[in-house]
RNA sequence: GCGCCCGUAGCUCAGCAGGAUAGAGCAGCGGUUUCCUAAACCGCGUGUCGGGGGUUCGAGUCCUCUCGGGCGCACCA
């Protein structure tokens, strides 16, 4: 779910493709802007709309090829403006376009009143120029206009080790923004630290009863500890280091060791995990850092001062529903300690003024009743709450044996992301994960994941890859190279050597729009259906045969392929081998 | 009871601000290799897009009601 902000950044980023210059831009983009200009012009001209009237001009690839290259649906747009029947409008309309100027081979009205365009393919080689030059860097687009986003994700409290959850959220959390940041947006990425309050009172109780235990000592487990196998292993440790020297400390002190020693070990597996993973921060912000600083004093005060709290039944309150929440939250309890919130306003706070434009938090699904008074206080502040947008990812359920597992914080029974990472291995995970929409509830068959590999698709995209280095590599046996000279790549003329290059050509797009909607599943779509024309194209057609002009041309047209296969996996954080 | 997410083929899911005949993977059946990797390719689908109503040239997509599943509704985090 994507609460805010959608419209809003699809207009301005909208703005920024219009207005900037071709620079980066691919033949398919040019080629359509030139077509809407000419689409424009053609309407105005004919007296169909008005400059103030005129509907944007929208053209998209159809899905059947009969109907053309591109197609616009312009006329029917039209039909209550022109007050005419769509068919006769579009008629209209083709009569006034310039063929010349378009590089259009046929145009023809279909349908209710579409306008297909067929155009010259054989503009669409100097898409293959166009990878070979930018390298790594096709894909990467500037319709973020370089606006600042912070995205928070993961953020774990450190009492147990990441599990199957917290997975998912790193694997698109870090896939949006390593497409974000292609896209040209300026991308913070960041872990917040639950390193104060309840939760880690709680992990120092339950270490301190697991030391007691390795002591051998008869102690009661606190009632709400962590039961993980990880801080049996981890007082283990301690014992061996400290041996029973905590035992003479007075309880309070005893507690803070174990708390400091909990916390640095504990962020140091997490940390640790993540980077095996592939998932780096920018950075780690303490909460505790907080308190230490005055800023969540700072913020109660702030509240108080604008009217936005008042005290009942020995609390602080927060006057959410002024802004929208369904009900007033506490601040401050009875007790004298804060919510979980009142930190996290800070927090907040404290990330829009470091200049961040925006905030995206990914967050699961079972904290999405948050989101209403974190907009709320956001709000109440003075902030504009849709500067926040929280991406909600759905439960993972994990299926083993045919049977699902539940899973169990509390009583440490839970599959852990390493657990995860051994078994399954780190390509298979994160493709796996970022492959769904966060927003769909998603069934993981480990057995499907471990025993029958061949079977998960990220080989499918990873073999498409290999395939390629492996052409390439007996290309080179044989002193071929791939060609660069429009008159050697006009060669490529095969119906599926052109929907390869137009594939290609799209793939820009296809990264800006996966994140100007925050849709990181999109770029994997988009790579199964590339190494799917090319699996079929490769069976299709030899490559190297005795032709050698026609053969260095698909060794061109295979090296686009490649690049654009690596470029995207990148994304999502899976390698792209030359061999399997 | 209220809020959010989901409901599309046997199973798991796409469907990109409403656009032409709703797609893919898996499972199933049948084919393909004197040839650059068969982890591949080709062929085979009778889907009430959960259901009703509405909005318009056009609805899987938007609105509304309704049914089913998940997750939340703390002075826990």
């Amino acid at each position: 779910m994507i609460c805010g902000w959608a419209g809003k950044t699809w207009e301005h980023t909208r703005y920024i493709f219009n207005g900037g210059r071709n620079r980066g831009m691919t033949v398919l983009t040019r080629m359509r802007e030139t077509l809407r200009e000419e689409i424009r012009r053609a309407v105005l001209s004919a007296g169909l709309a008005t400059e103030e009237n005129i509907p944007e001009v929208e053209l998209e690839i159809p899905r059947e090829k009969a109907h053309g290259d591109l197609a616009t649906n312009m006329a029917m747009k039209l039909t209550r403006i022109a007050r005419a029947n769509p068919r006769e409008i579009a008629a209209r309309i083709v009569e006034r376009i310039d063929r010349e100027k378009g590089r259009i081979c046929d145009i023809q009205v279909a349908g209710p009143g579409f306008i297909n365009f067929f155009l010259d393919r054989s503009f669409l080689t100097e898409v293959l120029e166009e990878i070979r030059a930018a390298g790594t860097r096709y894909g990467c687009s500037d319709v973020g206009g370089g606006q600042r986003v912070n995205v928070e994700f993961v953020s774990a409290n450190p009492t147990g080790s990441l599990h199957l959850g917290h997975a998912r959220g790193a694997a698109v959390g870090d896939s949006l923004c390593n497409i974000l940041e292609a896209a040209g947006y300026d991308v913070t990425r960041e872990y917040y630290i639950n390193d104060a309050g309840n939760q880690i009172r709680l992990l120092a109780l339950s270490l301190e009863a697991r030391y007691l235990e390795a002591l051998g000592k008869e102690c009661e487990f606190p009632e709400d500890g962590y039961r993980g196998q990880d801080i049996i292993d981890m007082a283990r440790d301690l014992v061996q280091q400290e041996g029973d020297s905590l035992l003479s400390l007075d309880r309070e002190e005893r507690l803070a060791r174990l708390r400091e020693f909990g916390l640095k070990r504990m962020l140091e597996k997490i940390r640790r995990d993540l980077e095996r993973y592939r998932v780096r921060f920018d950075v780690w912000f303490s909460e505790r850092s907080l308190y230490e600083s005055g800023a969540v004093e700072r913020v109660l005060k702030e509240l108080d001062e604008k009217g936005y709290t008042y005290e009942e039944d020995g609390a602080l309150w927060l006057k959410s529903t002024a802004f929208g929440d369904d009900k007033d939250r506490v601040l401050v309890k009875g007790d004298g300690s804060y919510t979980y919130l009142t930190p996290d306003i800070a927090y907040h706070r404290d990330k829009l003024n470091r200049g961040f434009d925006r905030l995206i938090n990914i967050w699961g699904a079972d904290h999405h009743g948050y989101i209403p008074r974190m907009k709320a206080a956001i709000a109440a502040q003075g902030y504009d709450p849709e500067r926040l947008t929280v991406l909600v990812t759905q439960m993972v359920k994990l299926f083993q044996g045919g049977e699902l597992v539940k899973m169990s914080k509390r009583t440490g029974k839970a599959v852990t992301l390493e657990e995860l990472m051994d078994e399954v291995g780190i390509d298979a995970v994160r493709y796996f994960f970022v492959m769904r929409s966060p927003d769909s509830h998603l069934d993981f068959d480990m057995d499907l994941a471990v025993s029958r590999s061949n079977e998960n698709p990220v080989y499918y995209v990873q073999y498409a890859h290999a395939r390629i280095q492996s052409v390439f590599r007996q290309a080179e046996e044989r002193g071929l190279s791939p060609a660069g000279d429009p008159e050697t790549l006009s060669l490529l003329t095969e119906e599926q050597e052109y929907e390869l290059m137009q594939a290609l050509a799209a793939f820009p797009d296809e990264v800006a729009g996966a994140a100007q909607q925050l849709t990181p599943h999109r770029v994997v779509r988009y790579l199964h259906e590339l190494a799917s024309l090319f699996h079929s194209y490769y069976r299709a057609h030899r490559v190297i045969g005795e032709d050698e002009k026609q053969s260095r041309a698909r060794l061109a047209l295979l090296a686009g392929v490649a690049q654009v296969l690596k470029n995207g996996l990148t994304l999502i954080g899976v390698n792209a081998p030359d061999r399997m």
